[in-house]
DNA sequence: TGTTCGTCAAGAGCAGTGCTCTCGTTTTGT
DNA sequence: ACAAAACGAGAGCACTGCTCTTGACGAACA
């Protein structure tokens, strides 16, 4: 990992300053307040300096997603392993993973806001980001394909088929993922994922100010109603 | 409407124009590029005149956001209005309902960005906003609510039944909105309102890069699964 | 009719930004 | 030991939001 020479080793510390310093600044001060010039400040450096490391604020933005997709992802991974060793049903499962994506989401809202809210205007997220944005997925498309191997997801009565113009994209998630559960129930599993973000944002971004107020509670109970649309049983 | 001297005809007039030039440069920058000085020089005005009429950057995206809510309210109250005249059943006006906010979304990207992605980093939104950001939940919840007045949406079987400490939150929501359809059926409606902009905002904001490409044809059938939750009697 | 007062556009200026270029210095690989 | 690469510092460009002052114009009042 640490370079040979003396320059590659400090060069190697120096970027891990950088972004660290980058981070506390995105967390006080939000993506479009990230300043290259105050993280320079920051370090006693001179902002030109900086950019002998990040060519670019948007190379600097890359690194700081690209961590934070591994750090949800961790988090997510974690979660869900622990719950699997304590023994939890897959609702049990299903519900530790998306508390996971919660709790890092309001333990870190503006690394978030990064992640899954607008995107930063004129910054195009290059390829680099896409294999750490999948990590989270994984690990929710697992404990589906899991559920359905042991037959433990219910068909949940008068759910509509997907369609066949679905087939193409669903048969390549299928294969990319990989997974064995029929299309239908991916389809289920994307919705619920979609419905996972779609709260965590309502709940981050203010949409639920002055209507639910027992946040944590509703956002448990709608993450087992997701639960109930992909097919797991939930205990009570 | 218009005001008595000219003096508040040519302000007003002003005004408009201003939010209109600096709804197109949201269109083409997103709202951390919106300038006050590119707005001034679209109408060949100096910068500070500006301040005349927007007193900072903030208020003039208070009046964008507003403007937005209200151009997504009507647009959602229009699809409603056709579907229901077109003797559409209850899945069908959700369905409306959903594609409504989903083209606009398309059609105004960056707008909707502004309403529901990440806050704009040391914006605050104003209490003014809020009637403005309710329009279209409340046209989503009176579908909700007169289909549960024509018991057209069915129970839905094992779905899990809302945790008493949420009793205050959808009770307060039961009252402001007003509905009179239960609490279980609230919590749903609300977790299905999340589950659609979720899943615009994953399509909007790229989360469905390389993964869904049929975006319209997935859109309809997560609809539809949600709807399913709410409890909406799907035809096909 | 004349004067006062509020509104307005204009311009200069402040502090900040991303980014580029040049200029010496230091470190590296040969 | 020497050339090449990497580096920090500094100046500078074009841009931002915002403030302050100045002078002109128009409406209301005496």
């Amino acid at each position: 990992m640490s370079g040979r020479t003396a320059r590659e080793r400090v060069r190697a510390e120096l970027v891990r300053e950088i972004t660290g310093i980058a981070r506390e600044q995105l967390a006080t001060a939000g993506a479009a307040g990230l300043s290259l010039r105050a993280v320079a400040r920051e370090m006693g450096m001179v902002s030109s300096a900086i950019y002998r490391y990040f060519p670019s604020r948007d190379d600097l933005l890359t690194a700081l997603i690209i961590d934070g997709y591994n750090a949800v992802g961790e988090a997510v991974e974690r979660a869900e392993e622990t719950a699997r060793k304590e023994g939890e049903p897959f609702a049990g499962r299903w519900l530790a993973v998306c508390r996971a994506v919660r709790e890092w989401a309001l333990a870190h809202p503006h690394e978030y806001a990064l992640l899954y809210g607008s995107p930063v205007p004129g910054y195009e997220a290059p390829q680099d980001t896409v294999p750490a944005a999948l990590r989270d997925t994984v690990v929710f498309v697992r404990i589906v394909e899991e559920a359905h191997a042991a037959d433990a997801l219910d068909p949940a009565g008068p759910c509509p088929p997907a369609p066949p113009l679905l087939a193409g994209d669903l048969a390549r998630a299928r294969a990319a993922l990989p997974v064995n559960a029929p299309e239908d129930v991916i389809a289920r599993a994307f919705t619920a994922w979609a419905g996972l973000y779609g709260t965590v944002s309502f709940e981050l971004f203010g949409q639920f100010t002055n209507v639910i107020e027992e946040r944590a509670a509703y956002f448990d109970h709608s993450m087992a109603l997701l639960g109930r649309l992909v097919g797991f049983r939930n205990a009570p």
